[in-house]
DNA sequence: TTGAAAGCGCTAACAG
DNA sequence: CTGTTAGCGCTTTCAA
């Protein structure tokens, strides 16, 4: 059995009588060919079992039909993302290849990543939009980059939850079980999720006349350690009633409030109120099933796919488009019990 | 401002006044070139800025730096295990692409990905050993190839959790408490990980001379909905007490098996005790903490890499390689109870 | 509509 | 030790 070398164009060429600029033309769909000959070379490409070597193809048109994701994927929320993108690309033959970062040096991270290699496009969060190195970084690339949840300021807007109304109608839903002191329990300041959290929540309570603590919004970072310290910071007010409720933003935060609670043998709803971002496993086994917050996180993936791919093929277009909201369900379950 | 274009090693030759097959030996840390002259160029290459085109260079080496993983990353094992996959790729220069694969049409799935595209080697985990179709087209790869927790008939081993040992200390711990009806909970018989924990089952039974069931063995598929099924199933036997205790090996079923528990009014560790695979912020969270089997997936993730990155590196050791055996943990809290 | 030929940026073989 | 050159497989002018 002879070593088979892959079959090229230039077989392709041979076997069907024609030029390889021709083959390539038929390969590309592109205009200035036959449809007869087109025919012919398709037969001869399906007789070869001939596939274009996109390395090649890459070299010579610049084009990579590759994407890098950016994003810390142990966070099931991300690797989900990544997964609906990457099946969303792979219909349109574009690769996922993913780069973790985490908190810190993420400009860094990015920029080495990159060196060298190509993509089409990025995919993109962030821990911080404060990152004056990264927003240096970012303005370098000249290729189309989609952020996830967040205001770059050199950036198009990209894909966003709708914070605002999630938190609006939790909060809402709070206020009518008869909570006044609601804490809310978010990643840093800087951004977008905590501005429009903090931005939802004040509003509620202006609309409502009532009297709005700074104090009770609890600014952190996106892990379950830093959940699980705010709210054991804010552990004795809830032992004094001080504190009814607790909106967490975010799902790692999530896990810390809950190992916190088990620390301080709080038990939600008796001793305090929860409602939380994102519905998963957790939530619907823990016993009493917690309310919360669902987004259509396949959907989600979905849509970036969509953006950037049109970013890519219409550069013209990139920045020109409206943010992508991704809307959300508020899922009421039994981890909130009304104030008599 | 004009426009920049990449610089090229074109650019470094002219700059450094060497050839360019100096530059590339440079480049490469080839041997056949002084000291001296790699300081210059070095010195060339960091005035410019340059960076190899990593295209140019896949195509002209036939060297691609990039791996294939196929999994299905919304399972938070296998998105824990790409991203340390990943970062230790990165440290050597390589790419990890997605790619997400289901329950079927496998064989196809891979292939198409893989056609075109050019990669050094693939991760891989699949639902079943026993698929013809997809064996086929794994042996006609021609890269090296790393299965995870699968005995796969033509590829070698690879990276394998140690199901044996873990089932086996699950298994003599409940019959430490009395118990003599477990119901173990595995995917289909096709995988080794259900293949090993049948065979730790058996021993520990034979071992005690207590009589085997093979109707509490209950396979079915790697989903929560399976789980959910599969307990459903021996559901009135937990009411009559014939069945004491559940082990699951697979951490989607767990979620299942907890679902079907709670339609069933079935409670832990009261009405059943159980354990099950993977340690996550479920089985801490839950109350009380479930019982279950760690491991070091991380660990996991860095080892699979390794082995891999040694197939590319030095292809004659490609299948010359023993497994990599990862060990586990078994963590006790309060899931189950003694029998009295 | 088609073919020929010039590279894309790089590595490797060959010469010197 | 170093320079020159021939491609890797493909796209894209430019002629025919």
């Amino acid at each position: 059995m002879k070593i088979t070398r892959k079959v090229t164009i230039k077989d392709v060429s041979q076997h069907s009588g024609f030029g390889i600029g021709t083959v390539s033309r038929a390969i590309n769909q592109s205009e200035g060919i036959s449809e007869k000959t087109r025919k012919k070379i398709q037969a001869s490409i399906e007789q070869l079992g001939y596939t274009p070597n996109y390395v090649a193809q890459s070299m010579r048109s610049q084009k990579y039909k590759s994407i890098a994701f950016f994003a810390d994927i142990s966070n099931p929320v991300f690797a989900q993302i990544a997964k609906s993108v990457q099946i969303e690309l792979d219909s349109y033959g574009f690769t996922l290849s993913l780069c973790s970062i985490g908190e810190k040096n993420v400009e860094e991270k990015i920029s080495s990543f990159l060196n060298g290699r190509s993509f089409d496009g990025i995919i993109l969060s962030i821990p911080t939009e404060k990152d004056w190195k990264l927003n240096k970084v970012l303005t370098k690339i000249d290729i189309p980059v989609v952020p996830i949840n967040r205001d770059v300021p050199t950036l198009p807007p990209g894909v966003l939850t709708d914070y605002y109304s999630s938190v609006k109608k939790a909060i809402n839903y709070l206020i009518s079980l008869g909570h006044e002191s609601i804490a809310m329990i978010t990643g840093n300041k800087e951004i977008r999720p905590t501005r429009e959290g903090i931005r939802a929540y004040k509003d509620c309570f202006d609309f409502q006349g009532k009297q709005f603590n700074e104090e009770l919004i609890l600014s952190g970072k996106l892990n379950s350690k830093s959940g699980e310290e705010l709210l054991l910071e804010i552990a004795p007010k809830i032992h004094r009633g001080e504190v009814t409720a607790v909106l967490s933003l975010n799902n790692q935060m999530f896990y810390g409030i809950l190992r916190a609670m088990r620390k301080e043998s709080l038990r939600y709803p008796d001793d305090i109120s929860i409602i939380t971002f994102e519905d998963n496993e957790l939530t619907q086994l823990l016993d009493p099933p917690v309310t919360s917050i669902h987004r259509p996180i396949d959907d989600m993936g979905k849509q970036i796919a969509q953006v950037l791919l049109k970013y890519i093929q219409d550069p013209e277009s990139y920045g020109e488009e409206e943010p992508i909201v991704i809307p959300t369900e508020f899922l009421i379950r039994d981890s909130c019990k009304p104030i008599i």
